[in-house]
DNA sequence: CTGAAAGCGCTAACAA
DNA sequence: TTGTTAGCGCTTTCAG
């Protein structure tokens, strides 16, 4: 039986190497891609690396020098969509480009996400992954300092000297917002998202600016903060609709977690969605086309940007060295059955 | 300015043991927590390791045989709920343990499986948690030859070889069914998933055992086959609805996502839920809850599957060779608004 | 075109 | 209690 407490070990480039009688460097040659191998030589390598089931150790090649093929990818925390969508789009283009991937939870702390940073930059990965990162400042000087390849998804830099990939956040916003108004709202309220993120401050000015080329006055009152997170949502849109007279007719959510807290909020005050009051949010997460009634969004291509962050750095780390990419994909107004026209109070 | 393509160096063991006057085999010491080290060295080592900023290098300790404190994920596909609240669970209890991540996707492809298994048990990782794999005899010969640990969640090895977290089954599929008899049911259709899968196989079984208990005869035709994928299920649902006369008065699907492409199916067929057909599914994902109306489903309880799979991958690794466990968690039948009352169709 | 040798950063005997 | 010496499996000069 197999009880041996002991873990086996597997085949080395050095146990190919003795069975095709060539030396540990010229089986590393075969293997990289060398050019200069005897073409006899390369297929007997080849042939016996078939035979004995060799599987280069990742480690040892990524300390040696050579690249780990492995990347990492810091998120805030697993499980919601959000995260999810994006990550896969990272996973298809890594695949295409045979990497594989490290994961880190930074679990929204900030002391983790510099931890994090750091210790994968002197890890095993070939490059870093950012999804939209907490307080980016602190550690990406210690990054760039590295020279190590990373690259920012959903949030920028302050600095301006980070790899960035995010959408058109302040357009998207504004676009919401002329929409809402389109239909009548003017007392329309905003749910922020954590100021510290960039992508929840362009919001917010995409949505004060609409306001301003509609006309209508911005009203400090119908502004409350969020942070992204389903629970708060709800919480801040229930003291929005019991403290602030008259009530908004309108929420825009920051984004779509936030919209599906302000929808139970609006539902526990016994007001209809979309009659009695309209709700639009932002990303169009899987779950937005799910709940009932469907919520309008502003939709973020999230996948795509996983892709796009991925090739990115991937030139990066082919090429250090080479400039920064800051690309902005656009968003997309997709209306569904969260919204609908001003109606006056008088049916009440 | 900082142009030099080149990665800079990060700190080593050795600039520790150099700062502090000590060897190298001193600082490996005190950072594994070896009792034997004078109290003055252990807190000269710890100060210099603060100043230098020193972060240990995984893949160095992990290729010199002391552990990497990484164990690797192997999950079919990224992007759903549920992968992931069952990383969320695995995320929470390995961050307590002070291990980190490694994720590799599947996307059920048998080869990709049986290649990272293989690629994973001689790279980085201490240990290997695979959710509901495809096809797990193949290579898991190969990782209980190697003695490599590892844990299968929602799915079980055939040969009884393998630690294992599922939860019941059989016993949910079992609720299930007698609470749509208890509604009044007897013509109850089932979604089945892949039949590779033994959770599915499971959960097939549960249902006949049921409709034998409830005295409804078995009838094939009621049975289509699904894969748990959510297009899938619309698309069974749809041949269902159009092909079995008389329809069924419920179906039970084997997942969640299958439930929801039969509500749609349902729904485009202008059935109305649950008055004319109930649907109930099986894991109770986040979006059972958001979708409209609320899906009634077995939960089975995924973030706690994730934490135990961790707890016993962890006790293999520290104890190679101990025996291995079977864990099966309790399901829950959750009642929500997508079942009702069998109807006489007296009404049409 | 190929081999020998050095070394990546760390751990693990074995001495001292 | 601590230092010395070998490697772990691989890549990369540098010679041939």
């Amino acid at each position: 039986m197999n009880t041996s407490p002991e873990k086996k070990h597997s085949v080395t480039l050095m146990d190919v190497a003795r069975a095709s009688g060539v030396s540990g460097a010229t089986v590393s040659r075969v293997l990289s891609g060398y050019e200069f191998v005897k073409e006899s030589t390369r297929r007997r390598v080849l042939e016996t690396v078939e035979q004995l089931g060799y599987v280069a150790n990742l480690q040892a090649r990524s300390l040696a020098g050579g690249r780990s093929q492995v990347i990492g990818l810091l998120v805030p925390n697993l499980g919601n969509s959000y995260v999810g969508t994006i990550s896969r789009g990272v996973d298809h283009e890594l695949i295409r480009a045979n990497y594989d991937l490290m994961l880190y939870t930074s679990h929204r702390h900030p002391g983790k996400e510099s931890f994090y940073a750091n210790a994968i930059a002197n890890g095993l990965t070939d490059g870093l992954l950012l999804i939209a990162p907490l307080v980016p400042a602190t550690y990406l000087e210690v990054l760039r300092e590295q020279n190590f390849p990373y690259v920012l998804i959903d949030q920028t830099d302050t600095t301006e000297n980070s790899n960035v990939v995010e959408s058109t956040n302040w357009q998207g916003a504004y676009d919401a917002t002329c929409y809402l108004n389109q239909l009548g709202h003017t007392r329309i309220a905003f749910i922020t998202g954590a100021s510290i993120v960039r992508s929840a401050v362009d919001r917010l000015a995409g949505y004060k600016a609409a306001l301003t080329d509609c006309n209508i006055p911005f009203k400090e009152e119908l502004v409350v903060e969020g942070d992204y997170q389903q629970q708060t949502g709800y919480e801040v849109s229930k003291r929005l609709l019991q403290s602030v007279n008259p009530p908004p007719t309108a929420i825009f959510a920051c984004n779509d977690l936030s919209a599906f807290g302000a929808m139970e909020a609006v539902r526990e005050s016994g007001l209809r969605i979309p009659d009695d009051i309209s709700i639009i949010g932002f990303d169009d997460i899987p779950q937005a086309s799910l709940i009932y009634p469907k919520l309008t969004t502003v939709r973020q291509p999230l996948e795509q940007m996983g892709q796009v962050a991925v090739k990115i750095l991937l030139e990066c780390i082919e090429d250090l060295g080479r400039p920064t990419q800051h690309v902005s994909l656009k968003t997309e107004l997709v209306i569904r059955d969260s919204c609908g026209p001003y109606k006056s109070q008088n049916g009440k």
